[in-house]
RNA sequence: GGUGGGAUAGUCAAGUGGCCAACGACGGCAGACUGUAAAUCUGCUCCCUAUGGGUUCAGAGGUUCGACUCCUCUUCCCACCA
């Protein structure tokens, strides 16, 4: 049992630093049914979480399962100053009222993955608020410019000039004084987040807690292209708040490697059902495609219903298997007679009538399924189901 | 503070008086093949009812029949020196 936990609990993991603490704690679980706090710190910078962010939540939602419980700290002190982590440029300071707003949906969706039987849900302000100007010193004190400069982040910045602010030094330190107060057994972060988890370590040492957090990080999730970060700005995310269809779509599009991955990160398969799934499309036993399918119901059912999920599958399959039309388009209408390219403009299906020319001279428009070729074709009265290339459609009433 | 070098389409990056809406690469879009996978092949990739017109090469002026290319000023970056 506990080997099987301790499987799991590396299951996607970079690294593991203090692993026999992890085992010892797993073996007080069993033995004595002693549980143990794993504490994982969310900034509420964003409001749009991407299964990126999902990861970690899995993580914590293993250990829930192994006698873990969670200490889901939300940092809304800290999301004051902005961690620096990976920047290179000094974060803009958040409003309280920003903050409020976004802890509201962090915590709805991190419920969609977390036992809420297994989760505190903690505020780092009302520790670090009291702490005050004489606690901030001494904490600081913990910490050498030196050492500090050590960071790859920082001394990239220190050394092209661009500014640092003072008190993003002071990020790391805060982030590792919310394990001494919460006097956590583990910390688990991303693999960017090493310095500031170990910093944890090294304070409850300071701070005499009489004990050391081990520290797990995770890998940062590849998005749908299979080779950055996923992220909204790169565009290649699929949100936790997607639509049924696109989360399905989206997910049905990654690359069979890639699929792989998310199997290791985001479902909540066990290791050895997911390699039997393996070996059998190795032997050529299961269509990889119905192995992806899989996957895109775990993950659609997950932030929305079994029943969406199956609905977003028949529709997907609607549109590109039997090439037929969506079930629901957005509608448009206009006065005849308007000229095709224009036409799709009008319909937000093309950016420009450029594009829309140069789009029915390669064949990708069709008109109530049939293709066009006729860059001039004006249309007249009557209703017409307009698509260019595979996924996008609109309907458009000419009176 | 001194001296040089740079800023070109989504990104990187050619072009140093007309052949430039601007080589190439990546990305993106579309087509073929498929499983909306990968790989591969092909076309497209500033805007405009278009064998034509318009607006682009950091910004503002100027020289010229003609400027991304030359001159002046401005803004921002980078390198070396102090």
């Amino acid at each position: 049992m506990i080997q099987e936990a301790l499987r799991e609990i590396n299951r996607g993991c970079a690294e593991i630093i203090d692993e026999a603490r992890v085992e010892k704690l797993l073996k007080a679980y069993y033995n004595e049914g002693k549980t143990y706090t794993v504490k994982a710190g969310f900034d509420p910078t964003a409001p749009d979480l991407h299964l990126g962010h999902t990861v970690l939540l899995h993580k914590l939602a293993t250990f829930q399962k192994y006698g873990g419980l969670v200490q889901f700290l939300i940092g809304d002190f800290t999301a004051t100053i902005g961690d620096p982590t990976g920047k290179s440029a000094t974060r803009k300071v958040l409003s309280k009222d920003d903050i409020e707003k976004y802890i509201v949906s962090y915590t709805i969706q991190a419920f969609k993955i977390l036992d809420k039987n297994k989760t505190e849900i903690v505020y780092n302000n009302d520790w670090l608020e009291p702490l005050g100007s004489i606690g901030m010193l001494e904490l600081a004190s913990n910490l050498t410019v030196a050492r500090m400069l050590e960071r790859d982040d920082f001394s990239k910045r220190y050394a092209s000039n661009t500014p640092i602010a003072v008190s993003e030094f002071m990020y790391p330190l805060l982030q590792g004084y919310d394990s001494v107060h919460l006097k956590s057994d583990i910390e688990i972060g991303g693999t960017d987040q090493k310095f500031n988890l170990l910093m944890g370590r090294q304070l409850q040492k300071s701070y005499d807690v009489k004990k050391q957090q081990a520290v797990l990080m995770m890998p940062i999730l590849e998005g749908l292209d299979g080779v950055q970060k996923m992220s909204k700005s790169l565009n290649n995310y699929i949100g936790v708040s997607d639509e049924p269809n696109d989360m399905y779509g989206k997910v049905l599009s990654i690359s069979d490697e890639l699929m792989w991955r998310y199997y290791e990160l985001l479902s909540t398969k066990s290791l050895e059902t997911i390699a039997s799934i393996k070996s059998e499309v190795e032997d050529g036993l299961l269509h990889p495609k119905k192995v992806k399918e899989d996957l895109a119901i775990e993950i659609t059912a997950r932030f929305h219903s079994l029943e969406l999920a199956q609905d977003a599958k028949e529709e997907f399959e609607k549109i590109h298997t039997k090439s037929q039309i969506p079930t629901e388009i957005d509608e448009f209408s206009c006065d005849a007679p308007i000229w095709i390219a224009q036409a799709l403009v009008n319909c937000a299906i093309e950016p420009s009538t450029s594009q829309a020319r140069r789009d029915i001279k390669q064949g990708a428009v069709k008109i109530n399924q049939e293709k066009i070729s006729d860059i001039g074709l004006q249309l007249e009265s009557g209703e017409y189901i307009l698509q260019v290339g595979k996924r996008k459609f609109a309907k458009l009433k000419v009176n």
